[in-house]
DNA sequence: CTGTTAGCGCTTTCAC
DNA sequence: GTGAAAGCGCTAACAG
C-alpha cells in the first residue's frame, strides 16, 4: 500500500514517479541520475513520469544518504564593508558552477554571533566554510577541531596552519609609486588612513620600498588619519602648504584621493600636470567620476573570492592536507587621467 | 551491533550519545530537545554525554523527517547593485534571529540562471524565497505553482497576486521638495537619471506633486540622463546657464547631487545660501563627505529587508492566504548642510 | 538491465 | 518515564 496517495499539494516523491513509470524505486533513481545501465526506453518512461507529476528530487534525503550536503558556509564579519561584497560574488559564482549552494551568515563583528552561526552551519552539515573579514588585519582562527575545511579570505587567520588568501597591499602601493616614478615624478608624498589598520601600514611600507629602490625619499611624513574624503582634503591642504614642491601624491584609498583632488582644484594646481594623484581600491563609483578620472590599485577581490572557493573545493574533495599559510594575491594598477594626461 | 563504532573523525550521532548515557535513542532525542517528560537526572546524563563526545545534531535528518528545512532562499538579480546589500543584511538579520539560515543566489540579471537557482532552492526544500531586484521597475513573477511562499523586495513582481515590498519613491521626492519649500525656496529645478528607470519617473512625479501642492512650477524641464556624478556636473552647468534664477535643485540620486555641488562650487554659487541641493538614496559615503554635507532621502532598505523576512515568516507559518499586492514603504528625509546652513 | 534489501540520523506515535 | 517500532526520501550494494 502506498504510504501516501500520489496527490498534489505535497512535492512528489521518487516512489510516485517509479509507480507511474511502472518500475521499481531504485530503477527510477538510476534513470533520474543517469547512473548504472538503464534501458533507454525505461529511462524515457521514468523521465516522462517525473516531468508529468513535477517531481523535485529531495536534496535533503540525498545529502543525508551520501554524507555530503553540497553546501558551504560563507561567514562574514561584516556585510557592510565594501570589500566583502565582491569576494562574496566571486565565491558564490564559483560555487554555483559546481552545483554547490551557499549559506550566508553575517556575524556583524560579534564573536558570540560568529560562534552561533558556525554551530548552525555545522548542524546543517556544510562541506566547508569561507570566512570573509572586512579588514586585512589578521583575525582569530576558528580552530582546527572542525570537521570541515576552512579558508580565510581578505582577513587572514592569525594561525599559520590555516589557509588564508589576502591581497598584497605592499605590492599594491609599490606598483602605484613605481608608476608615478615612471611618469617622471620624484617629489612624492603619501596620505593614508587609520594607522591602526594593517592595510595602512602595509601600504606605507610598499611606498617606502618603491622610493628606496629608485633612490628617492618620501616628501614629508606619511600622513595618517581616517579613510575619508574629508581627511584627504584637509591633509592635502596642509601638505601643499608645507611642501609646495610635491609633484605626486600616493593615497591610501580612493576616498582620500577624491578629497586630495578637490583641494588641488581649489588651490589651482592642475592634475596631473602639476601634481599626479593615485588612489587605492579602484572603487569605480569614485574613480571614474573623479575630475580627472582617478588612477588606482585594484585588489581583484572578485577573483580572490573565486580562488577561495576553488581552494575550498580542493580541500573538500581531496581531504588531502590543504596548503597552509597566508597567500598574498597580486593586485593591479588601473591607469586613468589623474596620472597621465589625455592628448 | 552498532552500525559504526563510536570513534572520532565522523560526527557523533544521537545513538552514540544514547549508548553513552545508557538510555534509548528516543529518550536521548527527547532529552536533547526538551520534549516530552524526561526525568531531570536522565536529561542531565544525556546532555553530559552529548557534550562529552561533541555531538552535533544533524539538521539534514531532522529536516527530512519534519518536512521543513528551516532555510530560505535569497534570490538576487544582481549582487553588485548597492541597493541589494542593505536589504540582504536586513533579511539575514531577521531570519538569523529565527534560527533560519539563508541560501544566497545571484542570478546576475540572467533569466536562465534565475530558473536554475530557483530549481536548486526547491530541491533543497527551502521553506520560502525572497526575490531582491536591483531596480524598482516591476519584474516578472516567479509564478504561483511554487510549493513555497515568495516575497519580492525592492523590485516588485508584475503580478498583483504576489506580495511585493518596495520603497515609495514618489513620497521620497515629495518629501525632498516639501523640505526645500519649507526652507523658503521657490525656484526649484530637478536633475535626475536614466528616464527608463521607474525610479526616475516616480521621483519626477513626486517633485511635481509637491510643487503643485504649493502652487509652484518646476524651473526648466526635468533633466534626464544617467545616474552619475558626471551628468550631475554637466546638467547643473546647463541649468544655471539657462535658469540662473534657480534657488534649489532636487536631484535624483546622491551621485548626481555630488556632481551638482561640484559645478555650483566652480561657478561660485554658495550652497545652501544661493542654491540648496538635495540628493536621493542617502548613500553615506557620498552624503557625509560632500561639501557641504548632503541632505538626502533614505529608503530604509535594511528595514525593508527585515520586513520582507517577517512577511515571509508569516506566510510560511500560517500558510493562510498572504496579503497580496505592492506595498510602498515609507522613506525618510535626512537633513544636512546642503539645505540648511550651520550657524 | 532490473528489483530486493538495507540504512543515512533523526523524530514520533504508542505500548509498557 | 522510557523504549520498541515505523518511517522521512533517497541511494548503494548486491542478486536475479
Amino acid at each position: 500500500m502506498p504510504t501516501r496517495p500520489p496527490s498534489m499539494g505535497y512535492p512528489a516523491t521518487l516512489s510516485e514517479v517509479a509507480r507511474l513509470a511502472g518500475v521499481s524505486l531504485p530503477t527510477a533513481s538510476k534513470a533520474m541520475n543517469g547512473r548504472g545501465d538503464v534501458a533507454a526506453a525505461t529511462r524515457k518512461r521514468v523521465l516522462d513520469a517525473a516531468e508529468q507529476i513535477g517531481f523535485t528530487p529531495n536534496q535533503l534525503a540525498r545529502s543525508l544518504l551520501v554524507g555530503r550536503s553540497g553546501t558551504v558556509g560563507l561567514l562574514t564579519s561584516d556585510l557592510e564593508g565594501r570589500f566583502v561584497l565582491p569576494i562574496l560574488m566571486g565565491a558564490e559564482d564559483a560555487f554555483g558552477a559546481g552545483q554547490v549552494n551557499v549559506f550566508l551568515c553575517d556575524a556583524r563583528g560579534d564573536h558570540i554571533r560568529e560562534q552561533h552561526h558556525l554551530k548552525a552551519l555545522l548542524n546543517r552539515r556544510v562541506d566547508g566554510i569561507i570566512v570573509v573579514g572586512r579588514q586585512t588585519d589578521p583575525r582569530p582562527s576558528l580552530g582546527h577541531d572542525l570537521p570541515v575545511p576552512v579558508v580565510y579570505a581578505y582577513a587572514p587567520s592569525d594561525d599559520p596552519d590555516d589557509l588564508s588568501l589576502t591581497p598584497d597591499n605592499e605590492a599594491g602601493s609599490r606598483l602605484a609609486v613605481e608608476h608615478l616614478i615612471a611618469c617622471g615624478r620624484s617629489r612624492i608624498a603619501h596620505i593614508t588612513g587609520d594607522p591602526s589598520y594593517a592595510a595602512a601600514q602595509d601600504r606605507v611600507r610598499g611606498v617606502q620600498q618603491a622610493l628606496a629602490a629608485a633612490g628617492l625619499e618620501l616628501h614629508g611624513e606619511a600622513m595618517f588619519s581616517e579613510w575619508s574624503e574629508r581627511w584627504g582634503r584637509d591633509a592635502a591642504a596642509v601638505l601643499l602648504d608645507r611642501h609646495p614642491e610635491v609633484d605626486a601624491i600616493a593615497c591610501g584609498s580612493d576616498q582620500i584621493a577624491r578629497g586630495v583632488l578637490d583641494t588641488l582644484r581649489d588651490l589651482g594646481r592642475l592634475v596631473p600636470d602639476d601634481v599626479a594623484v593615485v588612489g587605492y581600491d579602484n572603487w569605480e563609483v569614485l574613480t571614474t567620476n573623479a575630475r580627472p578620472e582617478l588612477t588606482s590599485i585594484d585588489a581583484n577581490l572578485q577573483q580572490l573570492g573565486r580562488e577561495a572557493a576553488l581552494a575550498l573545493f580542493r580541500a573538500m574533495d581531496s581531504s588531502q592536507p590543504e596548503p597552509k599559510g597566508v597567500q598574498y594575491k597580486p593586485v593591479r594598477l588601473v591607469i586613468r587621467g589623474s596620472t597621465i594626461a589625455h592628448r
